[in-house]
DNA sequence: AAATTCATTGAACGTTCGTTGAATATTAGC
DNA sequence: GCTAATATTCAACGAACGTTCAATGAATTT
């Protein structure tokens, strides 16, 4: 009874916790069963005793955020109200969307860092992403419908893939793996929330209004026409 | 010798192509040299002698496309030319930078397709992601060079925040994972070359242009006083 | 054709892997 | 305070792990 250091935690939640960490730095598969119950102070067969098995463990460390994500997402999509024109505000929703992450990724929440890392490796891993759909799409879904309703005349499927470029360029943000700061010679810092804070909306929003603007040039009514080949950029 | 399968091709690069492929799908730890030199036809062995050892695999996987990819978005960006303003057009200075993906992510392309979905993993681990600075950051540098020359009087904190965005919608959306076809109920698909080739530059020149907007408002001569905090969007 | 270098094979190394079952300790219900 | 359910420990299983080394095959040089 060297290494054990049994905290007035319940050793269940203490293995998520470690369990989070290490899959956060290393990935799921680069993390063994015996480093994490090492790392919590528990025994190696608790993983299976909780959790089923290894890939149940990495389940409940994924779900165990996200409804607590969604729920507060979700009010703050409702929350978004149409301005003085009626129409909604495009960084509003966007907003809401992305200021949950900033308000847990503070100096206190280390345990919300190391998730956001989780997510950021399960985003981008065809073995993995499945987790994304399964605990994130349904609130997805109201985001896109929130975003249409800001979007009139635009075409669906701009919606669609400008959520696929916000959803990876906020995962590696969220992530901090520190590109950035070797990047700029540390001129930016991944870990620097207001610099997110005041360019992840303003960006993303412009984004949007950019892919509307090209399906449907004028009106928000020449919508039929604009089933032709889009122009592209340059070359 | 039931299940060895010798091509005409040497050994060394059929561990390349296989190591690329299962990397890509599971991940540099979700795979062994095992299931790597079987898949290629080859002896265990083999992968220590060519190339020291499993990292020293991944290595060479990782920088064998990098040089081509690089060489050629030096190419491009070299060859965009200011327009009759004199001024450079965003849209293709990121055309320069994205469209040699879209290249070579076409049907003949699998190796390559597979190469992009583990850069989007790589690019996302805290642990690899030193792979990413190593081998794309020079041409990245030269990639910000261009941007800026083409935001006159942005903040240059401005420019390195919207590669940021830029290159994780970047590697998640070439790494084709099929979330967004499951999220929008196939009305979107991943391998759509086209629908990206028509949005990525559109959105992103958009979000880079509204940055450089937001950091100075009207001239770029009041570039010293833009020192404040910004606005930021609601909430 | 002999010698030398390079590529490949087969077998084995010690270690770590995820998982299991029986035994023990702790907690909760009555 | 006894009982039953839950939680934790301990030891071990077979399989798979990355790596190594001596032996063999193939290619190149002299």
């Amino acid at each position: 009874m060297a290494t054990k250091k049994k905290t007035g935690r319940p050793a269940k939640e203490r293995l998520l916790d470690a369990a989070e960490r290490l899959f956060a730095q290393r990935g799921y598969h680069g993390v063994s069963i015996r480093d994490i119950t090492e790392a919590a102070g528990a025994d190696v067969a608790l993983v299976n005793y909780h959790f089923g098995n290894k890939r149940g463990l990495l389940t409940r460390v994924f779900e165990r955020r996200a409804e607590i994500l969604n729920r507060e997402r979700l009010e703050r999509l409702a929350a978004v109200r149409p301005g003085p024109d009626g129409r909604l505000d495009l960084e509003a929703v966007v907003n809401a969307f992305m200021e949950p992450l900033i308000l847990r990724s503070g100096r206190g929440g280390r345990g919300w860092k190391s998730y956001f890392a989780l997510i950021a490796q399960v985003n981008n891993s065809p073995e993995l992403s499945v987790l994304m759909t399964r605990h994130f799409d349904p609130v997805v879904h109201k985001f896109i419908d929130v975003l249409t309703a800001a979007l009139p005349g635009a075409d669906l499927r701009d919606v669609y893939w400008g959520y696929h470029f916000l959803t990876g360029a906020l995962t590696l943000t969220f992530a901090e793996t520190g590109r950035l700061d070797k990047l700029s010679g540390r001129l930016c810092r991944s870990s620097d929330l207001d610099s997110v804070h005041t360019r992840f909306a303003p960006f993303m929003a412009a984004g949007f209004a950019a892919l509307a603007a090209r399906g449907a040039p004028v009106a928000p009514l020449a919508k039929a026409r604009a089933r032709r080949k889009a122009p592209a950029g340059a070359n």
